[in-house]
DNA sequence: CCATTACGACCAAGTACCTG
DNA sequence: CAGGTACTTGGTCGTAATGG
């Protein structure tokens, strides 16, 4: 099995090689073009062996300005992105390229280092609270950082970004939300060597996946080389490079699978499990607007009595507390006759209502716990009169 | 150790409904 | 009917649990 994070074009090379041909060449000749025409994300071999021994994270490799490093041995070795949008269309430089694929090789010699420990949720939160801003996240691939390790605008870039890796895998399969999610091995793929099918029957490591997420990668990078404008210019050397990228992929593959499987689960159940975790889902947003409209109007109510509504409503409102709104008709997905009887006998419904026959109507029932009954609930009201 | 699964939370876009 | 609000839904992410 392929480690998780190998430097990527050592994965795209390998990847290519569980391919069949012609999809290998091409596949081939357009990362040698996009090496010779990308020099954002290659550090030479000096760096990237350098890294692999020293750094402790997941094979991430910093684009690190050129200053901090040796002094370059040849300056175009290190260029950044920005250098890269303005550098002149001219000649691939072959000895350039060549000293990149050197690179690439040596990666495969020093493979990374193993990714580091996952800490207990415990000593994460202990020391978020205490370090605010650890600058031992420095050498750890950014994709893989937790949210409170990242600003406001790295939060936002990571965003974007995510975004742009998700549309390139979809427009690389050709996928659209709501389709059917392809797959090797279910359907005819078309003869089409720009279509990147994922294979689901294969792990996120398997040949045509990585291809795919390299593909993903190489088109956000290329986009970006057009685009400069989109990420910050002093955020681009840590976002824009392929490491960086070829993570967030990984990071959205567990949702394309997850379409493939409920795809599949609904194929089989006839979407019994969809309507269960649908109506979970529609209870929960219920419950959690109830909750919020309280709190809302615990605000005025706090304003008025001169408390404050960030120790109230804390106390007095939670998501959990609100009971919950059930509709027996959506709920397990058979009409009750039983339940609309009932309904009708409190003049809920109407004759005509309780005989409907259509799918579902929209009346919920209220169940909470016996102590939220409006009885108690009036009784400490006036045992507690602010 | 790592990949996968499961699940809750959040968000944004879409839709339904209400009101002036 | 426009504009606003409530509600639904789908997509995504973070993370704990599970499994190989």
């Amino acid at each position: 099995m392929l480690p998780s994070s190998l430097f990527p074009s050592t994965d795209f090379f390998q990847a290519l090689e569980g391919l069949e041909e012609p999809q290998r060449s091409i596949e081939k000749a357009r990362v040698l073009r996009w090496l010779t025409e990308t020099r954002s994300a290659f550090p030479d071999a000096a760096t990237l062996t350098q890294q692999t021994t020293s750094t402790q994270s997941s094979g991430y490799l910093p684009a690190l300005p050129s200053s901090a490093s040796e002094p370059a041995p040849i300056s175009s070795v290190d260029t950044t992105f920005e250098i890269a949008a303005e550098a002149s269309p001219a000649q691939p430089n072959i000895g350039d390229l060549h000293r990149r694929l050197k690179a690439v090789e040596a990666a495969v010699v020093h493979p990374p280092a193993k990714r580091r420990k996952r800490k207990t949720k415990i000593q994460a939160g202990a020391e978020s609270s205490l370090l605010p801003a650890p600058s031992s996240t420095f050498g750890i691939n950014p994709a893989r950082l937790e949210r409170h390790h990242l600003d406001e605008t790295e939060l936002s870039i990571k965003r974007f970004l995510q975004g742009q890796i998700r549309s390139q895998l979809y427009a690389a399969m050709q996928y659209k939300v709501g389709d059917r999610m392809p797959c090797h091995g279910y359907g005819s793929k078309p003869d089409d060597p720009n279509l990147l099918w994922p294979d689901f029957s294969q792990n996120i490591n398997g040949p045509c996946n990585r291809l795919l997420q390299m593909r993903a990668t190489m088109m956000v990078l290329e986009d970006a080389k057009n685009h400069p404008e989109n990420i910050p210019e002093e955020y681009r050397e840590k976002w824009l490079n392929s490491a960086v990228l070829l993570e967030l992929a990984r990071i959205s593959w567990p949702h394309l699978k997850a379409v493939w499987n409920s795809q599949r689960l609904e194929a089989s159940d006839g979407g019994a499990d969809k309507r269960k975790k649908a109506s979970a889902g529609r209870r929960g947003e219920r419950r959690r607007t109830r909750a919020a409209q309280m709190r809302k109007a615990l605000k005025d109510f706090c304003l008025e009595r001169h408390l404050d509504p960030l120790i109230v409503t804390p106390e007095l409102v939670h998501d959990e507390w609100v009971g919950e709104e059930w509709s027996c008709d959506e709920e397990d997905g058979t009409k009750s006759s039983k339940w609309r009887e009932s309904l009708y006998a409190t003049g809920k419904i109407t004759a005509d209502e309780r005989d409907e026959d259509d799918a579902l109507f929209a009346v919920l029932e209220i169940k909470r716990p016996e102590w939220m009954d409006l009885e108690v609930c009036v009784d400490l009201v006036s045992v507690y009169p602010w």
